[in-house]
DNA sequence: ACCTGAACACCGTTCAAGT
DNA sequence: ACCTGAACACCGTTCAAGT
């Protein structure tokens, strides 16, 4: 059988992930639904494989060669694009045993190396791309909401400050809000990181 | 018919959001299931008024009397452990449009008013509160996944500065890894934040 | 306006039977 | 070792018929 974990990027590109169904998966592969039990346990399973081989798309490679602060940027940055297209994986990955998914483990290993050549104290760097991880993962989940979701609608009357705060926002319409919230939000984890250290 | 919500936070309660079906909500409130549907147009919209209710156990009432470090901490704190326990509802409110749930949306108008009265520049507020809840949601993913995460299993031999920061932090012992690793970012965010401004 | 009962179009998973 | 075909136990949603 071909790769199911190509035949399910496949599915996901054309369908969506509401059309990635064990179905639609089996369909692409030209077998019998239930020969996709032969290879994996459950749809579970093929969420996570899907996982695994989106985490190589993620660019760790600036660690080692630009400064910490940059390396962490890139990380960072080509991490939320990547998820952001896929924000249904996002509870896999994030409560994922890293055990299971090899590339996710090499990622850790990398970004460990990263901080601890860029001389952070070994017993603050899990806290730290921790936090960082979950600005990563929320971002991805706002960067694929739809645009107009600060739209108050017919309550108008109640919520001064916060219409002024949104408008005040929309004038200065500085490409996209998600893309303005995940810079700043980085800007500020890292100097603060960096500074608690 | 007694209140859908109140129903449904009953179901969550006794068998989990995998119990939370039509079926079993139609059940605790006596009724068939598919008179649900004079009441809400979907399973996502009793998704929606159980997230609107929620909202309410969060704390903002500490804008406006404490600093604005204190109050962006209790509310922040207080924001992630409700949802800790209710994280299949994240994807419903990261991108969820305002207008279609009030208490969220009056949660914003104090956080709004909350950052104003700080002094904060109005058109860098919406970016600064999408940042903060982005952290949050990924977080409480963090807080619901298993303690033994970063357990590499027998891939040890290739991992080895990874190893090494998950054993120095394990070494420290001090209190729920998760809760560390929300708390440094939290602190992180918040001084970053403010220098910005 | 709100309810019931039955049906519909799915879904992931299992399993006996084959090769 | 890997496949097929059929079945199973669900799921959310619809709708004619009632009150």
């Amino acid at each position: 059988m071909a790769s199911i974990t190509r035949a399910a990027l496949a599915v996901i590109t054309s369908k969506g992930y509401d059309g990635l169904t064990m179905a639609a998966l089996a369909g692409t592969l030209g077998v019998a639904q239930s020969a996709l039990y032969n290879h994996v346990a459950s749809k579970q399973d093929v969420l996570l494989l899907v996982e695994d081989h989106l985490i190589s798309r993620v660019d760790v490679s600036r660690f080692g060669s630009d400064t910490w602060e940059e390396a962490v940027g890139t990380w960072a940055w080509s991490y939320r694009n990547v998820f952001a297209n896929h924000t249904p994986l996002i509870p896999v990955i994030a409560v994922l045993p890293v055990a299971g998914a090899p590339r996710t483990l090499a990622m850790y290993e990398a970004v460990s190396k990263g901080f601890l050549d860029a001389g952070f104290p070994p017993e603050r760097i899990v806290s730290a791309i921790v936090a960082l991880e979950s600005f990563i993962f929320g971002s991805a989940y706002d960067a694929s909401a739809p645009a107009d979701i600060f739209n108050v609608g017919s309550m108008t009357g109640s919520t001064p400050h916060f219409r002024a705060v949104v408008r005040a926002q929309d004038l200065m319409h500085a490409g996209r809000p998600a893309d303005a919230a995940f810079g700043a939000g980085l800007e500020a984890l890292i100097n603060g990181l960096r500074i608690q250290q």
